[in-house]
This record gives C-alpha cells, sequence and structure tokens, in this order.
DNA sequence: AACCCGGGGAG
DNA sequence: CTCCCAGGGTT
C-alpha cells in the first residue's frame, strides 16, 4: 500500500462519524478510563467488557483509587472477566502512576507500565492524547491484510512488521483518536472475520481482497489450537458452617485468586487416592468420611477440565496462611473463577 | 518461536 | 465443533 492514505482516512472518519457504537469509555475519555477499558479489552470482547467496566470505574474512581485500593479487592471485582494477570498488572502500575504525580504521555513511558505493550500504548497515546501513534490488533490486522491482499501467517514476525508499518502510514496527524477507534469498529462491525459485509464497506472500492472477490481469504489462518483434557479431583472440606478455600500462588492460572484446594488427576489414575495425598502433602490434612458429590466440567481456550468434587469432614487442625475457612454465603466476597463458582454451586 | 494466560460470542 | 476477541509476558 504505497498509495495516497488521505481517500482512506477520508472516507474512514465519514462512516466512523456516523456508524460508531456508544460505548461506555467514549463517553469521558480520560487517560485513566482509556487505559483501564483498553486492558480490559485485551483479547475479549466489548460485549463482556462493559459490565465489567462500569462496575470498576465506579468502584475505582481514579488512579489514586485504584493505587490506594487492596489487590484483593482489585480481583474481586474483575473476577469471571479471565486473564487475571492483567489486574495485576492494572493494579501494580496504578502505584507506578500516583508515585510518579501523572499519567505518562509518551511511548516510552507507556510502555514502562507493566501490562501495557505495543498496542495498548498506541491505543492510549492516540484515543486519550490525540497524538499520532499507530495501533495493530486483531481487528486492525484483518482490515490490513484484506485492504493490501497481504497473505501469510498475520503472527508472525515478518507479517506483524509489515502490518505496523502499514498501520503507521495510514494514521493521520489529525483525529488519530477517531481514526484508530475507526478501523477497530470497521473490523467489529463491517470486515468481521467470516461473511465481511463488503457491501456496507466505505473502504470498499479501494480493498484488494474485494478486488479479487475473496475477502475470507485474508489473512491467512493461523497454527490451529490444540485442546488438552485435564482431569481434576477437588475438596470441600467442611468444619461447622464452613468450607476450606486455598489462594493460588500468583504467576499461575487463577493466580491470586481463591478456590477449593485439589490437584491434577492422571487419566486412569484414582481421583480420590491422589486427592487425599495431595491434602496430606500440602496441606497437612487428612479428612474423613469421602464422598464424591458432583463433576464440574470447564472449557477454557487450550484446556478441557472435568473436575471431580468430594466432600469431606473436617480434622482436627489450622489451615496455613494461605488458606481460610469461609461460610457459603461470604465465598462470592472473595475473588474467585468462573469454575469456582460453578464447584461452591454444589454446596 | 513457542507457550501461557480465562471466558465467552458467533458461525 | 472451530475460530477469535481493542494482547502481554515469559522462556
Amino acid at each position: 500500500m504505497e498509495s495516497d492514505p488521505r481517500p482512506i482516512r477520508r472516507r474512514l472518519l465519514r462512516w466512523f462519524a456516523q456508524h460508531q457504537r456508544t460505548l461506555p469509555w467514549r463517553s469521558d475519555p480520560t487517560p485513566y478510563r482509556v487505559w483501564v477499558s483498553e486492558i480490559m479489552l485485551q483479547q475479549t470482547q466489548v460485549a463482556t467488557v462493559i459490565p465489567y467496566f462500569e462496575r470498576f470505574v465506579r468502584r475505582f474512581s481514579d488512579v489514586a483509587a485504584l493505587a490506594a485500593a487492596d489487590l484483593q479487592d482489585v480481583l474481586a471485582v474483575w473476577a469471571g472477566l479471565g486473564y487475571y494477570s492483567r489486574a495485576r498488572n492494572l493494579h501494580r502500575a496504578a502505584g507506578l502512576i500516583a508515585s510518579a504525580g501523572r499519567f505518562p504521555d509518551t511511548l516510552e513511558g507507556l510502555l514502562a507500565l507493566p501490562g501495557v505493550g505495543r498496542y495498548t500504548a498506541g491505543a492510549i497515546l492516540s484515543i486519550a492524547f490525540d497524538k499520532p501513534a499507530p495501533i495493530l490488533d486483531g481487528n486492525v490486522a484483518r482490515v490490513l491484510c484484506r485492504l493490501s491482499a497481504i497473505g501469510g501467517d498475520p503472527k508472525s514476525p515478518a507479517v506483524r512488521r509489515r502490518l505496523w508499518s502499514l498501520a503507521e502510514t495510514l494514521v493521520p496527524p489529525r483525529r488519530p483518536s477517531q481514526f484508530n477507534q475507526a478501523m477497530m469498529e470497521l473490523g467489529a462491525l463491517v470486515c468481521t472475520p467470516r461473511s465481511p459485509l463488503c457491501g456496507r464497506c466505505p473502504l470498499a472500492a479501494l480493498c484488494e481482497a474485494k478486488r479479487q472477490d475473496r475477502p475470507e481469504a485474508y489473512p491467512a489462518a493461523g497454527r490451529k489450537t490444540r485442546v488438552l483434557t485435564e482431569r481434576w479431583a477437588v475438596a470441600l472440606v467442611r468444619r461447622g458452617g464452613c468450607v476450606l478455600m486455598t489462594r493460588r500462588a500468583e504467576g499461575a492460572r487463577w493466580g491470586g485468586l481463591w478456590e477449593f484446594p485439589g490437584t491434577t488427576v492422571a487419566a486412569t489414575g484414582n481421583a480420590e487416592a491422589d486427592l487425599r495425598r495431595f491434602l496430606k502433602d500440602e496441606l497437612s490434612l487428612s479428612p474423613s468420611q469421602f464422598a464424591q458429590v458432583g463433576r464440574v466440567r470447564h472449557q477454557l481456550t487450550h484446556r478441557n477440565m472435568t473436575v471431580e468434587v468430594f466432600a469431606a469432614a473436617a480434622p482436627k487442625g489450622r489451615p496455613s496462611t494461605a488458606s481460610a475457612w469461609v461460610a457459603p454465603a461470604n465465598i462470592e466476597a472473595r475473588p474467585i473463577s468462573k469454575l469456582t463458582r460453578k464447584i461452591a454451586a454444589l454446596l
């Protein structure tokens, strides 16, 4: 695409002015709100994010409030949205911004924040500060691959370099905020992965994939994701009116969230035996009266989980610091995953 | 370069 | 089922 970028900018901006959605973070695009929305939108669809965003900015109204908050409270508001390192990084970055005294407004300053990569830095620069920084997300990549009929794996470094270069060429010196949002909006509403609506596309006359009459041939398909099967055994250890919960280590899956203690089980293994061994070795617990009370399935992008849930009677002994006896009514006040929520429903 | 990290929407 | 979503970080 060495042609004049101006017709593309003009058509796209005109289309966006007429067709953009009303989204909560667009009403008042402060750096804080744009930042929170962009982190939430990483690998997460707009419709999923909206209620989480509303709740989050109501609870933590600015950087100072977020920096002063307890991480467990931040995770509790984030619970259910997934990719929990985003919430931990958001909290940590809020502390850095609060210490610095002002929100970073340069590429280097933004990239220094944990959880902010090249895309998010460009999005904040352009949308919140209206600086002409390029962005490249899944939507933009798809639009550009079609516009210029770029083949090859769009995730490969070579294609990524070309797409970033193209994005940089296209972003206008004026109204870069509107332009970048328009590119993403076009990818979300018109230039969709399957069955793109070329009849409604403001760039159709300029699109090479459309000219070839095969828009769906771009971008080329990437590697297929293999879904692995995982088998788990989880214990609902009860004492009095409470049940034992443990907190997962950061860095792991569901890091920082609370769960019921459990372990993976080999495909041909004995779930109850493995679970007893786990409780004894890791928590120094030897509960009695084991009984399977249910089976829960949970799907992740790369995992297909089957969880066998056991009830057990409480032994004597004290939980470690990373564990707690929790009344069922108080479980959902803690940060828990969707899987833990399903298991809690068995109580 | 490959892998990990959640959950859900849509075909 | 499969693909993909306003990606980033680690190894």
